[in-house]
This record gives C-alpha cells, structure tokens and sequence, in this order.
RNA sequence: GCGGGAGUAGCUCAUUUGGUAGAGCGAUAGCCUUCCAAGCUAUAGGUGGCCGGUUCGAGCCCGGUCUCCCGCUCCA
C-alpha cells in the first residue's frame, strides 16, 4: 500500500531547510558560497553521528585515544606535511576551448611524449626547467615555456593561453596584533596533522603501545575552486579521523583492516549495502603507498564519503626532518627504534549527515480504506541518532491528560532527548514528528488515567500499541543504544 | 573558472504584451476534545536577491553583482 515516491536532491534540500537542519550561511546577507549552518535539529544529528563515531572509535578499542588540536598550528607544519608545496597549483586556461589545466600536467604530458620518441635526454631536461621555474614561482617564464614548446590544447588545439594563475587551497590570516610584525598562519587544511605533531606526547602521556591509534573530530577549511552539492563539498567542513600507528611491513594488514572494520561500522547504522563500494586510488598521494575510497551512492551518483589511505611514515618522518625532533618509536617485542607508518581513516562529518539525510528521506504516498490518498514525509534516521528520541503527546489539553504528559516528560528528560507538544489533532502532530525523524511517539489518553497505559507509536511502521506508562523510558532506552 | 537554468511569504508556485503582488501548504492564537495531514475563526509574514539604467510608471525590459542547481573543469 505504500509507494515510494521519486526523491529528489532539491527536496531534501528543501526539507532540510523548512525543518531546521541545515541554512545557507548569512542568507540575509544573499548567503556565502559553499557555507553552511546547522540548525536545532541539524546540529543535534550532526552531534550525534559524532559521539558514534566517537565512541565506535576510542570506547570500543582500548588501544585508540582521542585529542583535539588547535586549528591554528605552527607554518612549518604545512611545509613538512607537503600542503605548502603541493596544495596550490599552477591552472591555465585555453581561450579557445576555456579548458583549465594544471601547468605541471601539460608540461609532464610532453615529457612523455618526449620520451615515447625516444628523446629522453630532451624531456629530463624539460622537467628540470618547469621545476625550476614552479620553485621560483616565474609563472611569465613559465608560461612562455608552454607557448615555445608548442603545447596544445588538446580541445581547441591552439596555444591561446591565458596567464598562469595560482590556487592555493589553505586560509591564510595573520597572528599578532601589530601588523607589521604579524605572521602569516594558515587554517588547518587537515586535521591530521594536529595528530602527529602530537604523535610522542600522546603515546607517551597514555602509555600507548603499537599499534595504536589516535581520533580526533574538527574543522578543517579548504578554499575549493569550485564547492557544489549542497553540504558535500564546503569550504569549512568538519572531519573525523583516526590515525592509526603500526610497525613497518605490517601496513597492508592493517590497511585491509580497517578498510573492513569501516564499512561494517556504515553497516551498522542500517544503511544498504548495495548504496556503498569501495573506490580504488590508481594515481597516488604523494605520501601514500595505498588508498581507497569508501562511497555512496548519493542523488547525485557514488561519491566519497570516507578515505583510508596507507600514509607509510611520510608525515612522521618530514616532521622529524623539519623540526629536527626525533618522531621514533622503541619497539619492545623487536627492541627496535622506527618511525611508525599509518593507517588513516578519515571521514566528512558533514557528508556522512548528508548520507543520513538522503538515504532516511522518504516522501510516502498511500490510499487510505475510505479510498482517500494520504502521505507524509518521514526520516527514517536510525533512533540511535535521531534528533529527537521521544515525543510525548497528551491526546487533548484538557481533563488533567498534560499533567500526566508532564509526569512522563520529566522521568525521561535526563535520559534522552524529548518533545512534548499538545497543540493540534494527533495525526498532525504524528506528520510532524515524522518530518524530523523522531522514532517514537508517546499518546497520553483518558484511559491513562485509569489504568496508567499509554500508546505508543512507531515512526517506521505507523503501528501503535498500548503499553503502561512505566515501561516507556526502558523501552525507548533499549532502542537507542 | 566556462556553459546552461533559476531567484516573488518559512516551503511549492501564480501574477494575460510594463500600470503600486496572490494562492495552497506551513506558522501563531483560539474553537472543536479528536489515536495518523488537508474541519472552523482570526492573525502575522514580501521595499519581488541586491545595485544601477530605460520609462510618467519596472516583479516584468537592459547592465552589473550575489546566491543556488545542472554539465564541464577541479577536488595532493
């Protein structure tokens, strides 16, 4: 009797507006591009896939600890971490075909092509010159190396270049107050690096041993060329990452580990199998040796929600070059001194709510007996992250029936988060509460009075039954956890 | 960044070729006292994204700008 409607992209959006999850940032200002807030609902479902990541990650494994970083860290973080060097990236436009390309990647193009005619020494040499013209930044020089080589847009085929523009991805302000003295810092463009720069600090505050890990959930800001999709792609986002340490050689094991160990954790929340899959990287990191996306399959077609990457002992080491601070590890079991390497598993907070949004949206349309067509829109988010777990309803304001609701309100307010309203017929109010995601329904009726036995009624199902009042905060506990 | 589409009430949308903006839903207050929306009454809410131009007069025409959606591009 039910069917499922086609959801669209635009109606979530919509919904997610209209009920308080998600405003565009400063919209009486006309908003600003790719920013987000989250509002009373949003921010309650936002923290609570947080606090499940959380606990999955550090209360269920001994050997795994939380931090939070500053956001502010100190500028040579970023030079160690590879951000500064590789994070902004020489784009060229073609006029003709207005196709933007990376400057290295046309240039490295000939090179191959260079080489394939067996002209090796002609392409070393190549490179050699793009290298040293991107290290002092000459991007006029560099542009005339593109034009002198005769490089072609491979759409437009002409050499109607525009100038050699410069992305770089980080925010950058200043610290300190007086200006000319002031710094340039950048904003985290990553959370991982809080981690480990801290790496020593925490192994040994916690009396950590490998392998272990280290979580931590927070802000991190990208200046994205272009940011789309609604919440998917933000210029501000927050991350939830694990930084996982183990002994060298053992990575791929560890790598296939948690590749497993966080799918089963999506699984965990209900969702589909069939909306996930794994995406290989081919094309590498620079600090990687193995990485994959974990996807779903999102309106918009399969996009990443979560990567784990092998980061080897890439950051670790270039942290100790830098800092020239040891970042060693001494092994007992082998009584040997290494460098760790790293499993990292890092996943957008705000894509997974995205996630929770789209596959919970359902917009139900029905016949009633009398042959009447009935709908409602319902989120069918998991109870255990629910923005709201119960809503209590006294069937009508009067005949001491808000009283009772009142009663019932107090004993489960501390456990759990609850609603109570007494305005308009029942049935609106269940549309409500569907529209928000709020699992369970409590009705406080006439015959609560007489024999202490409420109904309740379930989001996913519609279906009620009657129960006595006093079982309904065990009830609803044993549901969310 | 390029190309396409769009922006009118919280949401979805109307407003005959330029003549001082409406509906449905929603919201608030009340009625009804009701176990699954769409019963009744009343109320609130818009300088038509913003700025400028043309015109006696602009939501409508023109320019600019901001924002959103789609495609391309980008996303170590």
């Amino acid at each position: 009797m039910t069917t499922k409607t086609e959801n669209t992209f635009q109606e979530i959006i919509s919904h997610a507006k209209e009920y308080g999850f998600v405003f565009q940032s400063s919209e009486i200002y006309d908003g600003l591009s790719a920013v987000y807030d989250y509002g009373p609902y949003g921010s309650e479902l936002k923290k609570n896939i947080r606090d499940y990541w959380w606990k999955s990650m550090t209360q269920m494994h001994e050997n795994i600890v939380g931090i939070d970083a500053a956001i502010f860290m100190h500028p040579l973080t970023w030079k160690a971490s590879g951000h500064i060097d590789n994070f902004s990236d020489p784009m060229i436009d073609n006029k003709d075909s207005n196709k933007r390309y990376r400057v290295d990647h046309l240039i490295e193009g000939l090179a191959e092509t260079l080489k394939g005619e067996g002209k090796e020494e002609e392409a070393t040499k190549l490179i050699d010159t793009m290298d040293q013209l991107l290290a002092a930044e000459d991007f006029i020089a560099l542009r005339e190396l593109l034009i002198s080589q005769n490089i072609k847009c491979g759409v437009s085929g002409t050499t109607n270049w525009t100038d050699i523009r410069q992305f770089n991805l980080m925010f950058s302000t200043e610290i300190g107050s007086v200006a000319e003295e002031a710094d340039t810092i950048y904003l985290r463009p990553e959370t991982a690096q809080g981690i480990f720069v801290n790496f020593l600090n925490v192994q040994k505050t916690s009396r950590m041993k490998i392998p272990f890990g280290i979580a931590q959930t927070g802000k991190a800001f990208r200046n994205e060329i272009v940011a789309r999709q609604f919440i998917f792609r933000m210029r501000e986002f927050e991350q939830m990452e694990m930084q996982f340490f183990v002994r060298p050689g053992t990575q791929k094991e560890w790598y296939d580990y948690w590749k497993e160990a966080r799918l089963q954790w999506h699984l965990s929340l209900g969702i589909p199998a069939e909306k996930y899959r794994y995406h290989d990287h081919v094309k590498l990191a620079h600090y990687a040796d193995a990485a994959l996306d974990i996807e779903y399959e999102f309106h918009f077609g399969f996009k990443e929600v979560e990567g784990i990457h092998s980061r080897t002992d890439f950051d670790l080491k270039s942290h100790q070059a830098l800092s020239g601070k040891k970042m060693q590890y001494f092994d007992n079991e082998i009584n040997q001194n290494y460098i760790p390497y790293v499993i990292e598993t890092s996943i957008g907070l705000d894509r997974m709510f995205l996630l929770i949004l789209s596959n919970s949206y359902e917009n139900e349309q029905w016949t009633k007996e009398d042959g009447t067509p009935d709908s409602r829109v319902v989120l069918r988010i998991p109870p255990m992250i629910a923005p709201l777990k119960l809503a209590i309803l006294p069937l009508t304001k009067k005949d001491g029936l808000p009283e009772i609701a009142r009663e019932l309100m107090n004993e489960c307010k501390p456990a759990f988060r609850c609603f109570y309203e007494e305005k308009d017929t029942i049935g609106k109010r269940y549309r409500r509460q569907d529209a928000i995601g709020t699992p369970f329904c409590v009705t406080i009726d006439h015959q609560t009075k007489e024999d202490q036995t409420v109904t309740i009624r379930y989001r996913d199902t519609m279906l009620q039954e009657r129960i006595p009042m006093s079982e309904i905060k065990a009830l609803v506990l044993s549901k969310i956890s």
